[in-house]
DNA sequence: GATTGTTCCTATAACGTTTTAGATTAGATT
DNA sequence: AATCTAATCTAAAACGTTATAGGAACAATC
């Protein structure tokens, strides 16, 4: 246990080996042209006294700041989903020597400043990116500059950068098929903002799904999945007035199944009974509070540790092509029944 | 719009100005030896051509990192409160020259390992810390080596660090008055493990507050709000049927309340008619699944702000008394009752 | 006219790291 | 024995910043 009052640095362990401070730093990290004794010498006094490079020297030098940068909005009160990316991302990043910093832009910032502040400052070697829109104005701005990135969702330009995404073409498959398969014939969508690029992806997804089945898919033109849950819910409630045979609703978001939930409720509706809806969450809530939910699970902490590695090629092997995933839906995640009196 | 290579740096001004360096350096600082018309002129510059200082060159030179290191556990699945908390201390420091890292560390890790790692390699100037325990090893440590830090949530120690809490105690007056005006004489408290700080709190003040209206106020032997919502289900689906004659359920956590209500339900009784469950939540949801919960905000914005202040604070002026704050409970965030048919 | 202050600036060095160029030594080749 | 080559090391400089010490110019004091 070393007492020293100063953290110890290349000169200390150059003091103490005899051999000069760049010899010490070639040797630490495993440069060619120094001898395999020294290599081992070096090593052990480094191991011994705990050295740890300096990053302000290392950054100054060098200009690799060892920190990538995840920048988000905060507009959705969806933020379950944040705290688990944020967490895996952190976790991802455990192991390697890059630390993670927050910068979050606000509804009434631009969304670019941030990214320019980061590229203009050097102050990151990689960003990383949530919520894209299909020409994502960040994203364009960072492929111009060549800068390291990843995504968190696809853009129009998707084939070009890293990106991880949750498959919404599938998910709209898999539940229309599951809503089928419950007898279910008129399922009433409630899709994402037509301008976000997964929409179009969930809806041809259903859509394609429910004509193969005989079934009828029709997307809610009232409301999308990002509204609050009040105008979900009225949306909801009018449709069901107008067209009294919905008898499914599949849901882009949370938010979505618990405003249709209220709605069918207040309509007289039973859920699981004459009425079924079909959700994903990130955090499993909507099957705790509500049984008859049909949800999948989103797998965010894999979308998190996924994007950390895409944006640490992206530094370390820009040459290579962009690492990609998508997140398959799986009908196993939707767990066993919740079934309160058989529980423990 | 400069087309600069490079970015600028101090040298960059100096050439362009005339002035030494150590010359611009001291300008841009405000320091009392330079004349007037010299700061004006390097400021005029520095402004045309968008300087910013160097971090790694100010890190390595003064040791300060311009950085504050958020520290936080993953193992609690209420991970809203976590986002919500990490958003508002992002926008705390937005208009700083602070840089938020997040460093998590996970269940099976030592608690103290991340806050000893920031300490010992000086890479922040103050870390903030949630989820405090009465006797934290954390706050423990960073008080012997007096670093800079601020804590969400109270110690034994807290009369002597920077803290913000919810207060508790109020939170459990205010649920038995609530509950007790609502005509209920038998409340279960669900209450947090007797081993976090703010359960003694809790249990007092709820406790005190019934012995006051002439209620009866228990608390749950056989679970507490941090456990799971299986746990919590069985636990209060057991409760009931050994005392019936429970009318209200007090909640420390959203998954006490969620546990709560689908045990009272499997039991066949109706929330807000039979029985009442009071809770609170850091964000809204409670609520819009189940309009009989009465459930008051927990402002964790407020409590990322006040953290952030009060870290920065600890960093600038460690002479002054450290900033302290409580989160007073209110009904009036309980907002209007959930009334579905009425909605838009 | 020499001294003492002020005021405002500059020169130098330093933080910890890595890069570039060069030095030393030993062994191999002529 | 002189020359070349390879292996292994060191010296010096540099990244951008700031702290320390000091210098030049000028005014005020004796």
């Amino acid at each position: 246990m070393q007492t020293r009052k100063t953290r110890p640095t290349l000169r200390t362990i150059s003091e103490l080996s005899g051999f000069a401070v760049p010899t010490v730093s070639r040797a630490l990290k495993d440069a060619p042209d120094i001898g395999a004794d020294t290599k081992a010498k070096v090593r052990k006094i480094a191991a011994e006294i705990g050295y740890v490079p300096d990053r302000a020297g290392v950054r100054l030098k060098t200009g690799k700041t060892n920190v990538i940068s995840l920048v988000l909005s905060t507009d959705h009160d969806m933020m379950n989903h944040t705290a688990r990316l944020i967490s895996s991302i952190a976790g991802a990043l455990r192991n390697t020597p890059y630390h993670m910093i927050v910068t979050p832009y606000f509804p009434n910032e631009d969304p670019l400043k941030p990214v320019r502040y980061i590229v203009e400052t050097g102050s990151a070697d990689a960003v990383i990116l949530n919520q894209t829109e299909p020409q994502d104005p960040r994203v364009a701005y960072l492929m111009e500059r060549q800068f390291p990135f990843a995504t968190h969702g696809r853009t129009d330009w998707s084939d070009q950068h890293p990106f991880f995404d949750f498959d919404n073409d599938e998910y709209g498959r898999i539940g229309v098929r599951k809503l089928a398969e419950r007898g279910r014939k008129r399922i009433l969508l409630i899709a994402p903002p037509p301008q976000q690029f997964y929409a179009k992806l969930m809806i041809d997804g259903a859509y394609q799904e429910a004509a193969k089945l005989d079934v009828t898919c029709k997307r809610l033109e009232t409301a999308t999945s990002d509204d609050g849950n009040k105008a979900i819910r009225a949306a909801v409630f009018q449709e069901l007035t107008d067209h009294p045979d919905t008898d499914a609703i599949l849901c882009a978001s949370p938010p979505a199944a618990m405003g249709s939930v209220a709605a069918l409720e207040s309509f007289g509706l039973t859920l699981g009974q004459n009425i079924d809806v079909f959700a994903k969450e990130a955090v499993r809530f909507l099957t705790l509070f509500r049984s008859g939910i049909l949800a999948v699970r989103e797998d965010v902490a894999k979308a998190g540790e996924f994007v950390a590695q895409a944006a640490i090629q992206a530094i370390n092997q820009p040459e290579l092509s962009p690492m990609q995933g998508l997140d398959v839906p799986d009908l196993a995640s939707l767990g066993p029944d919740f079934e309160p009196d058989r529980a423990r």
